[in-house]
DNA sequence: TATGAATGAGTTTTCATTCAT
DNA sequence: GATGAATGAAAACTCATTCAT
């Protein structure tokens, strides 16, 4: 199996190994008044989202939260920045997820969604905050654009590899399936926002399964 | 077929049939409010929402909106309100939906949600907007619990109904199929919000149906 | 002796008397919170104004302030509206002016300039700061240049009529003089703002009609 | 002719012949940060006058100006320091100005006036700021009462040699005289930056002439 | 010497709310 | 009922200044 094009899951560079041992002392303020942003955003949404908390929280004055961003919009870039590193990043060792086949990949998409959603439930609180808000700031829904379109890419990737490797149904209409599985996870995510109780994630899965493998009674055919 | 005990897509009176006649002149000065709040928190979301701009828009002097709603918070309470009568209001007849049965009830929750996507979509981005607010205000997220249970009851009264007039599969768990249909739904809305792009519905309502409905080839079994 | 087409001195109708029945209450607290922003421009320059000094001279709140002026940047105009007013509104009738001929107009100008100087020198102090801050403001550059304008406009008339009287001398460039006359005005102004010190107006005077009136051994020829 | 006792185009000596030797790494520093502020105020005033666009203009950290100068108001002194030794300097040379007469001197005053308004028209428009803010700083108000001393001091001069010379009229009040040449400059100046065009120097300089020579019918007498 | 980092005190402006009329 | 006027409290942002290095 090559490597996907571009990996939803694994698409930018762990910056924590690489960039760890050069980290200033001014962007590790960076990144607690952005850490600090993105707690109060989950605790309190835009709406109540105010710079001086960020400070605050963040452990310094007002005046050096607008030493390191130059506003209230470019530390909420910060934010939106952190999301996406956060969304791009691999998934924890400890979930042992098999990549080794491409319904393998789609499980772990799944899998991984659920434990990001146990362990860090702040990330899905933001990003309806963020798809929100992407409403109305034109850059923020190019944002949310492109996290979608590379969702897509390696959604298509697995599914061209389970094609090619017959262990999807050869009929598969690459495109309008892909979307189908993103507005299931999309739903998933969304329930969970809406209604804090546990999806039956599994049962999602099947469903997404039953979309891409074959029918059990054509095999015999 | 017997009646539903709470229908989704008619839960509660139409108020405009009942109560028009005693629409007295406050009445309509407070709806007035409440559209032109509804209208800016789906522009401008509650991060954005000015009760000041609520008023212009409504073309009345600020303190005026404070004689009708106490606080800002009571003049969203009453866009909750409203938006749930939204929600629950009959479909339109238009679109000559068949709930004669009770895959065509199913269907009808589909359509009848394209649909207002079309023509209404203000009202998904609001919804969004009280979601996201619902994680930090205790009251809404009682009103979202709330409409979902209405919903899941609705969801409920069908598939019993489906299942005993042998339309649906037998063995349906109710409430496990019931929350997959709404985790799909849901997500058709949340993904219509996020990329503003439109779903394939029928393509979404097709995975429901191969949910309720008999397997083709065993039924010839 | 006909009316001049613009008298520097009486250019605009003194509002005062016009418009006085109509005042509202909203433009008297208009004018209090821009009598206040002049006398502190008067005190302590742009540099130092603050708005909040300004409404607490005017003995209101910092947000009346920004009911009635939406800017700080506003409120200046409304200053600048009110010294243009001050220095083309009427010369006190206590002073006697002979505005019978174009040597009294001249004389009244210097007289009157004093006369100001005397009773109300914030208004120098501030139209030397409106000068200074004419470099950096075009919109202020351009009041500042219409009212040259207007004195210039005055001056030709005053100069015109004298030449056809035959008060002043025959072969009088009008414009060329005209400017010679600001400048020694200006100087007179500025100088006093410079050094607080009073100027010998007279002798400025005699200058300026030495400038105009006919040379004494000439007329005999 | 005696040498002056105090000349106003050359009060002080010229810094440059005299301490450029011994010229420090410091005093460079410091001097590239009063040209900056010095430009800076030329553009914005005082008003709009910031300690950083100062560093920032003269190339070097905010922290490091506050190492040279105490505070802002320091900076400031630098400023009129400069300004003080810059109108006090020498006039060009390439003007070819002819001081010796009496004349001579005042018409070099005049020349080198336009001279600099074509050439450094900054310098007026720090005057003007400096002006200005001496009306509210006392210890700015005794520096401009002292330029305007000096200034006197030298105009005395001039008339006192021109009379007794013979080249000035016998009966000039010398005083009243220096002053109203003073208001002549003033005015000039004072036009040019309130109007930004050039004013008719050699017109305004023949009215300085006229105070001074004698009357030309009554030589002859 | 020079600076990156940090901040206290302030700046203009905003906003939900109140109240006399 | 309706509103013009008014405001306390807070918002984001600024700025001269300090200090450890």
């Amino acid at each position: 199996m090559s490597e996907p094009v571009a990996n939803f899951e694994d698409v930018e560079h762990t910056p924590q190994r690489l960039e760890r041992a050069r980290t200033t002392h001014g962007d590790e303020r960076r990144r607690s008044l952005v850490l600090a942003a993105y707690d109060l955003i989950a605790e309190k949404g835009f709406e109540d989202l105010r710079t001086r908390d960020v400070a605050m929280r963040a452990g310094v004055n007002i005046a050096t939260l607008h030493y390191y961003f130059a506003s209230k919009e470019d530390l909420i870039d910060g934010v939106v920045d952190y999301l996406l590193d956060l969304f791009s990043s691999e998934a924890s060792r400890d979930l042992q997820l098999d990549f080794s086949t491409p319904l393998g990949h789609l499980q772990a998409m799944f899998r991984n969604t659920v434990y990001r959603m146990r362990t860090m439930p702040k990330m899905f609180v933001v990003l309806g905050e963020l798809v929100m808000r992407s409403q109305r700031h034109p850059e923020l829904e190019g944002a949310m654009r492109r996290m979608d379109e590379q969702w897509m890419h390696y959604l298509g990737w697995i599914l061209t590899e389970g094609v090619a490797q017959g262990q999807f149904r050869a009929d598969l209409d690459l495109e309008t399936t892909a979307k189908k599985i993103i507005v299931v996870v999309k739903g998933v995510t969304f329930s969970y926002v809406w209604s804090r109780q546990e999806v039956d994630f599994e049962g999602m899965l099947q469903i997404v399964e039953r979309l891409v493998l074959p029918e059990p009674g054509q095999g015999e055919l």
